[in-house]
DNA sequence: CGGGTTTTCATGGGATATCATGGGATTTTA
DNA sequence: TAAAATCCCATGATATCCCATGAAAACCCG
């Protein structure tokens, strides 16, 4: 089920904490196990953002590293991918998080932050890039839909898609 | 199935609430699930207007996307389009929601509010922009109605949930 | 079918809880 | 030892919750 909607704009304040806004402070404590984190952070490889992952969804991604060996180069590759850029965070009673700088740096935040909800994570942004992203994806999504129409592309079926 | 008809006035209060007309209250609390928000708003992306979902109906829309490998750009794009706009809604116990001031700005909103039923969902306008609109729609669908002769456009309403 | 009663609706307001923001003290880490 | 992180507390704004009221709609009875 879908949990992180809409955008969200909060301050990056002079002690490096954000406050996750409530809803989505709410749906990772429901999501979290005991003794986890509450949230997994890494570099989007697609956009200067943040990704923010629920910590059981971040494992799931993990899985198919168990089905290769080890000690393999494919498997070492993907952890490094994975696992190396990646932190943990919690928040504070308040709900705050402190964002590491190689983060911060990766998405080009200074003073404001904006959470953009994705469904099952949610990304990290610079507000006005954020909002040229949000322009950038109504575009994009409305020419996903219209070249599938012959079920020639390998994402089927997804003239029935949307907006 | 419940469907949302007609078009209905409210006043939008010193607080930022609005009532939602008590029809399509009825028509949201038959569908909503226990722990679900009652109606998902977000920006129409061919209209300045707010569209208002149930949640059922807003889930459905997500489908398309689980046939989307999760980290091509497609799927980035359709979440983005689809989630990082759009902000659940609960009403009071007297039937009011409360608007996000992007959404109210989205559709012009100021002191009075229509509520505009398009059957499987309903839009939420400006009442001038409302009435500009439908008469608008009146012209168009005559204009439709008539090459259709073949029976063409007959065939369920699904122009109503997109842009 | 009309009049009276009851129920529902939309509107308004006040009290309380939560949220986001800010700051200081203490502890931990490099 | 200094910087960073963590913990704790306070506050104004906003959201949520609760209650009241007049008008309109629905209902009932003769």
């Amino acid at each position: 089920m879908s949990v992180f909607l809409g955008t969200h704009q909060n301050r990056l304040d002079a002690k490096g904490r954000v406050s996750i806004p409530a809803s989505f402070r709410t749906a990772l404590r429901a999501q979290a196990a005991a003794g986890e984190s509450l949230v997994i952070l890494r570099p989007s490889h697609q956009h200067p953002c943040i990704e923010a992952w629920p910590t059981a969804a971040f494992a799931a991604l993990s899985q198919p590293l168990d089905r290769l060996d080890m000690f393999s180069d494919d498997h070492d590759d993907m952890a490094a991918a994975l696992y190396a850029d990646a932190y943990p965070a919690d928040s504070d009673r308040e709900g705050r998080i402190i964002l590491p700088d190689a983060l911060k740096e990766h998405a080009g935040l200074t003073d404001s932050v904006a959470f953009m909800g994705l469904g099952r994570i949610f990304q990290i942004w610079e507000p006005a890039a954020a909002e040229r992203r949000r322009a950038e994806a109504r575009t994009r999504s409305r020419q996903v839909a219209l070249p599938a129409r012959g079920g020639t592309s390998s994402p089927s079926g997804n003239g029935a898609a949307t907006q």
